[in-house]
DNA sequence: GTGGTCTAGACCACG
DNA sequence: GTGGTCTAGACCACC
């Protein structure tokens, strides 16, 4: 149901985790995770990106699909092109602040919220809900 | 951004609440936030629901559109059609246990789990963000 | 799912059988049943029909549906309209010989050999299926 | 009074019938179609369907009658999305035994069964009748 | 190319 | 009054 790969950039190991007939585009689901990394400070400037071919078999995607989260994230001024055509983190992503960070947490966080209200859970139930998947997730990377 | 309808049936006040040109479909925000009023024992089985007429002019959307909503939920067995009379709450879509109703709000809090730590946030300051927004949002149903 | 309700004509009990959520409407099933009994003669000449309201109150639906179906049957000359209100079997509707009566079956058994056909049950299958079909019947009609 | 459209799939040729005035709406005859060509093993899983827009064109009816049906089948887990292309046979959907394709073909029967019995024909008779339909049937297949 | 969504409006069927 | 169905056509999103 999800498909994750690893990408080896500079000694480091990240994750690209796609979940293919999601309700959410898959090019979405790219440009959104590489965004979080990237403010995140997790892949530094001038991290060299995968080639777009490499990623779309690891991926099991289009190649267009690839291409195109590439492409509005160096939109975005997150990506940068090279010459040859390898992409690079751009110099001027720097780790932002966890309060920009938190923001870009906010509309999933309001969502929840919402949603937890409909169903008529306490503030209280529904923050132990979130503590357990936090720490799930943990668990989940770690191994 | 948002168009909110107060929906009165049998002395209580609910709300559905749409986002016009958001990307989850108008249809299925409909769905998805009756499954949860009804299962959460929000909307009591035999409570009548409005007309697809009425609620389709209250929320400035076709006809049509309200219509699919309703069919599926009907699909799903939580509204019961009475011919040439307006939907109702089955009579099986009692209130579900918190258990249950945990389980729906699962999915979104995983998303904002992954998120959370894609962007480097530490747990703690994760649930400290949850914990305002489901106060901002509770603030804001009271008002 | 199911409500039956015996009529008793000049000593005879018929039964009157609707499923109220059944695709097919209530009237047509009303006057389906009504044309196939009698042109089958089990309703003779003269027998009175009981009134639009009882019939509406013992099949628990709306009398203006009951009195549509009767309408209905008047119009194809099975009934007659006699002075004050009371409805009647047609004199002219007697009994049809068997091979018209088949004709009446007719639709119901093509559309279930093209359902046969295309479900792949081989025609002694589906025979044998419409044998215990035929028998449970019966025996659900003498109990 | 019935458009019958061939569909060439893999080598096999199969058909799609549909009755276009029918009380039975479009959609639901070509759900159903699907439903029992499916639960036979008729169509495989993988196979690929029609495009929206082609079998609309072959039955002369509207794309959004066409997409009604395949999503309703969609919703049901017999068909599978695949985004970009065209629909598939779910692969869970395998053949079903004839045990449970006989299921599929009961309602039809008994309502079959208690039309005859209401039209007062023997037992016998009704399955000479429905011997001569499946026959009907086979050759009207194999011309 | 594919399907999805929404709109507008007509018409029907049911009760 | 209610919902259901279908059409025509526009527009979008994805691959």
């Amino acid at each position: 149901m999800c498909i994750t790969v690893s990408i080896h950039v500079n000694e480091i190991t990240t994750l690209f985790s796609i979940v293919p007939r999601s309700a959410e585009p898959i090019y979405r689901q790219l440009v959104d995770q590489a965004r979080r990394r990237i403010t995140a400070g997790q892949w530094a400037p001038g991290t060299e990106m995968p080639s777009v071919r490499d990623l779309a078999q690891a991926l099991a995607v289009n190649p267009m699909t690839v291409s195109k989260a590439l492409g509005l994230l160096e939109a975005e001024g997150l990506l940068e092109r090279r010459r040859g055509l390898s992409m690079v983190v751009a110099q001027r992503a720097t780790a932002a602040p966890a309060a920009d960070r938190a923001e870009l947490l906010r509309p999933a966080l309001e969502r929840a919220a919402a949603q937890a209200h409909e169903l008529g859970l306490s503030d209280t139930r529904a923050l132990a809900l979130f503590r357990s998947a936090l720490q799930a997730r943990a668990h989940k990377e770690t191994s």
